[in-house]
DNA sequence: GAAGCGTGGTT
DNA sequence: TAACCACGCTT
C-alpha cells in the first residue's frame, strides 16, 4: 500500500502508448527529451521519428551541418537546443566512441543536457534507478509527498531520488511524471481522477496536501524546481528571433533586410532591434554572417 | 490572450 | 549555493 503502489498501479491502468516509450536507444532517448524538455507532447510526437530518420545516430547528426540540424528542428522553437544537440553529437563522436556516456556527470556535461535531461537518460534508456525532475515531478513531490512547498532544488531532488522503487526506475519515472502532467497540474490539480487522492470514506489516500484537505496556500506555490510565470511573448525579443530564424531556414538573409525579417518596422529602433538579435543569434551558434553581407544559418 | 518549460550564463 | 533571466511555438 502506499504512494508507490497507488501510482504504479495507476500507471499500469492508464499507460500511456508514446512513440519514443518504446525504444531504449539512449541517442534516440535523448532527441526525445531534449525536445520534450520544452515542447508539448502533441507537437513532439510527430516531429520525433522524423529527426531520428535523418539523424539515426549522434555520428550522423555530427557529420550534418549545425544549419541542417536546426532546419530539422522546425517547429520546435527554442532554437538554440538545435544547435547544443549538435554540439553534444560532436562530442559524443570525439570523446566518448560514439556511444552516450550512462554517467550522471559525464552526461551533465554534454552541451544542453542538464539535471533533467541526464536523469531521463539513464533512467529510461540506461534503466537507472534515479529520481527524474521537471517541474510536473517537482508538483507530485510538493503536493502528495511533502504536503508543502519544497525549499531547495537539492532538497527537491534528494526526494526524487529517494521515491525511486528499486529496479523500478523506468515505470516509476515515467509515472510521475505522467501524473504531473496529466493529473496534477498547475492551476487545476484533477484530484477527482487522481490515484492519490482519497474518494470517500474508508480509504486515507497518499496524497499528504489531499489528505490535509487540501489547504491554501497550494504547497506548489513558490516551490523549488516548479516553474514560474514567462515574460510576455508578444513584441519580445524571442519572437523577433524566431522569426529570424524562420527566414533564414528558408534561405538567407541581407544584413538590410533584417528588421523586416524580424517582423519589424525599419525605424530606426527596429534596426537597433534587428542587428541586436542577430547578434544574439550569431552568439548562439545560430546563425553567421558571410562574405556576401548576408545572414545565414551556420 | 495566456499557459506551458529545462538549460546556461549571470548575479 | 541558489535565484534570476533569456530563450519560441502551439493550442
Amino acid at each position: 500500500m502506499g504512494l508507490q503502489s497507488d501510482l504504479l498501479a495507476w500507471a499500469e491502468r492508464s499507460r500511456r502508448d508514446l512513440p519514443w516509450r518504446r525504444t531504449r536507444d539512449p541517442w534516440a532517448v535523448l532527441v526525445s527529451e531534449l525536445m520534450l524538455q520544452q515542447t508539448q507532447v502533441a507537437r513532439v510526437a510527430p516531429r520525433w521519428a522524423d529527426f531520428l530518420e535523418r539523424f539515426p545516430t549522434a555520428s550522423e547528426c555530427a557529420a550534418a551541418s549545425v544549419g541542417d540540424v536546426v532546419r530539422a528542428w522546425e517547429g520546435l522553437g527554442y532554437n538554440r537546443r538545435a544547435v547544443s544537440l549538435h554540439r553534444t553529437a560532436v562530442t559524443v563522436v570525439e570523446r566518448h566512441g560514439a556511444r552516450l556516456p550512462a554517467d550522471l556527470r559525464a552526461l551533465q556535461a554534454l552541451p544542453g543536457v542538464g539535471p533533467y535531461v541526464a536523469r531521463a537518460v539513464l533512467a529510461f534508456a540506461f534503466e537507472q534507478d534515479v529520481g527524474v525532475l521537471d517541474t510536473n515531478a517537482a508538483r507530485v513531490l510538493a503536493r502528495a509527498v511533502a504536503g508543502r512547498r519544497l525549499g531547495t532544488r537539492a532538497e527537491a531532488q534528494a526526494m526524487a531520488d529517494s521515491l525511486v522503487p528499486a529496479s523500478r526506475g523506468w515505470v516509476w519515472n515515467q509515472a510521475v511524471l505522467d501524473l504531473g502532467a496529466l493529473v496534477c497540474t498547475r492551476r487545476r490539480p484533477d484530484c477527482g481522477r487522481c490515484p492519490l487522492a482519497r474518494h470517500g470514506a474508508g480509504r486515507r489516500g497518499s496524497c499528504r496536501w489531499d489528505a490535509a484537505g487540501r489547504p491554501e496556500p497550494d504547497p506548489v506555490e513558490g516551490s523549488a524546481g516548479v516553474a514560474g510565470r514567462q515574460t510576455p511573448f508578444v513584441g519580445s525579443d524571442r519572437q523577433g528571433r524566431g522569426r529570424l530564424v524562420a527566414a533564414l531556414r528558408r534561405s538567407p538573409v541581407p544584413v538590410t533586410e533584417l528588421p523586416a525579417a524580424a517582423g519589424w518596422s525599419t525605424t530606426e529602433d527596429g534596426q537597433a532591434r534587428a542587428r541586436r538579435i542577430a547578434g544574439s543569434l550569431v552568439a548562439d551558434g545560430l546563425a553567421v554572417v558571410g562574405a556576401d553581407g548576408c545572414l545565414r544559418l551556420p
